[in-house]
DNA sequence: CATGAATGAGGATTCATTCAT
DNA sequence: AATGAATGAATCCTCATTCAT
């Protein structure tokens, strides 16, 4: 029987000290921002110690750059099984809005930390190799549609499919990360379920209508 | 002829200082956030010093509310020289809707304020007093407009004015928000002026045609 | 008729100042002590300003100096209502050992400030030219008490009027100076009234005893 | 044989840097009270650094509440070595209020920290746990005499070991406490080698006389 | 006599990080 | 592979006091 304290049979704790860190971190970059996240504070609310974060992540930064793949990879995923190839393209378009928006409001982590990065002007993700073609996928996807849309002449209006995702990934992330200076403004709560399922509807309404009408 | 940098001919201008401070404590916060923001630098930049800012703000936290009123005085204040009543509905539509791309498109220093705003969740907005009733007014503008365009029988789509407000908010804050990480994964630069007259055609004809084409 | 608002008519303002202040900083050095307490915080409490304070005391140190003279002013001033010299001497022992209880029973303020200027090693005090002939009075007076006492055949012990004081002092002052910690330490609180009456009574007691009965 | 002061040649040693920190402060807020000591100040006199005082002790407030419980802990273990059960009451008695006078006599650092506590209010001993029955000891100490001597007929009066250790304490503790405003309004100095002798004497005769002679 | 504005010097505390083993 | 102890360099903030009028 192998005796668990024999560092040679702990193999996966590794795994499972950088997933808790991660997790952890994310947490705390989540809540405060990069510069106001403190190293400390993960540190304690992690199952190891502060000296671990640094022999696993190498600095504060390392590790919020860890955090940021994490979550790209995580949309990513999600977007993986999204099978709009089957659909027609009004249905594969709206499914994929659909999808944006209700990613977007299930995961308002994601979207702080979207948030954040920006703050920084994206310099951590512009350093994260893996972070470029991976999201060329979606521009792929979107295209397609569009391209099937058009040949099918459902689609009259002559568009670029970064163009539409830019006004996508507006409508849906706007509505999450913009909500606490929306709330205290307007007195609303974004989030709220009957606002949330009006504005889906209206969302997914403005980019077909968009898509669908001659230009004026 | 006096010459105003010499001390002995400057009035002690308690309304320069506070001004010099807060334009400098705006770019500082701008650029690193408001934990990200340090004092020391501020004051460094300033024509008074370190003290001055306690002085006259209390705390790091207090100069950046007075920040942060300032920003939104001043889209205020170029919100009120629209003269949109003595405008039909569409144009009156169209340019409120110019004048928020133009505005954010301007100013990504307010834009990134409003986000870090967020990142804070709103805590110090909700403690400005004058905030509420301040873009209240945004508001009662759009409606005016959105009710004479029913009336007219130009905009067929019943809809809130707050909803509208989300989605012309959305898509005209986003693409200055996120350009970091827009640019950063789609390769372009959202501010450039081609890609940004024609995201600004776009975002009103979306608009636009949302309120002028019946429910689907 | 005189018009308020011409300095000229307003001479008493400024002894009502000075008493302003002076009050209101006894109460922030008897809270805080010496080091502990704010000018601003004085400032802030008084119906002047900061700056008076500096114009009527000349420094933090200055403004102590005098709350600490008004204080031994004060106990002067009670100390001169006693008639000792009407009383017998054991009459007039008592009757002074109460009074001593009793005054600083009922000013702890007093004592607070007498512990304070201790832990500045009587620095302020030994500056204050008035002092020292105010309290040769208290000796002169317990040494008429002790003489008259001897000659009478009362007291019977052989001592010095100044360790008697210092022995009543003790006594009387520790159990106010010193209540937090014996509080804190023994769960009672030592002004309370059926304490302060069983410790004023064997206060007396010890004293007396000590006098009137015959070296052991 | 190894240098102990080159650094190389010193093992890391909390335990010391925690004592010397310890000592260097106990003097800084002895000299200056709570609020008139500084940490530069303490950091400067020690071996280690600024930092370090924050490691090991948290803040100000933290150091000053380890120098009071130390504090307490010195008095306390000095009273531990006391033997008075084998004296007769009468002596044990007399060796108690020698070593109350004794001790403090010889800890004038030890009476002025309890002086400045005071002026906390008690705040920082309220919060040290192990306070409270540190200190019953002292009374069941007392205790013991007392009953053992009323049993043997030598003490005669009825009285609570608090109130005279309220007594002895106050003899003791004010000649310590108050000797600079003692000093300085009747020109002696307390802690002088006659005086003290005398003073000695006369508080064990009082404290004694009291308990051995009848209620008046 | 009175005052609002200003301030140099210092004060407590926190931060991400590394050393020694 | 893992870690408890240590730390230099900031960081936010406060203080008693004075200037200019």
């Amino acid at each position: 029987m192998p005796d668990p304290k024999d560092p040679r049979n702990r193999k996966p704790d590794a795994e499972r000290s950088r997933a808790d860190i991660l997790a952890v971190a994310r947490a705390e970059f989540v809540e405060h921002g990069l510069s106001g996240a403190r190293v400390d504070a993960i540190a304690e609310k992690t199952a190891t110690t502060k000296r671990m974060i640094y022999y696993y992540f190498g600095s504060k930064e390392g590790l919020y750059s860890a955090v940021l793949q994490q979550a790209y990879a995580g949309i990513r995923s999600a977007e993986s099984t999204l099978e709009l190839r089957q659909l027609d393209p009004l249905a594969a378009l709206r499914r994929l809005i659909e999808f944006t928006f209700e990613y977007e409001d299930a995961h308002p982590d994601f979207v702080r930390l979207i948030a954040i990065e920006n703050i920084h002007q994206a310099a951590y993700l512009t350093r994260l190799a893996t972070i470029r073609n991976v999201n060329a996928d979606a521009i792929a996807t979107l295209e397609e549609i569009l391209s099937r849309g058009r040949a099918a002449g459902v689609f009259v209006r002559a568009c670029d499919a970064v163009d539409i995702h830019l006004m996508i990934s507006g409508l849906c992330f706007y509505r999450v990360s913009n909500r606490h200076t929306f709330g205290a403004i307007f007195g609303c709560d974004l989030l709220e379920t009957e606002l949330r399922e009006r504005h889906k509807a209206m969302i997914v309404d403005t980019i077909v209508g968009y898509l669908t009408s001659r230009q004026a």
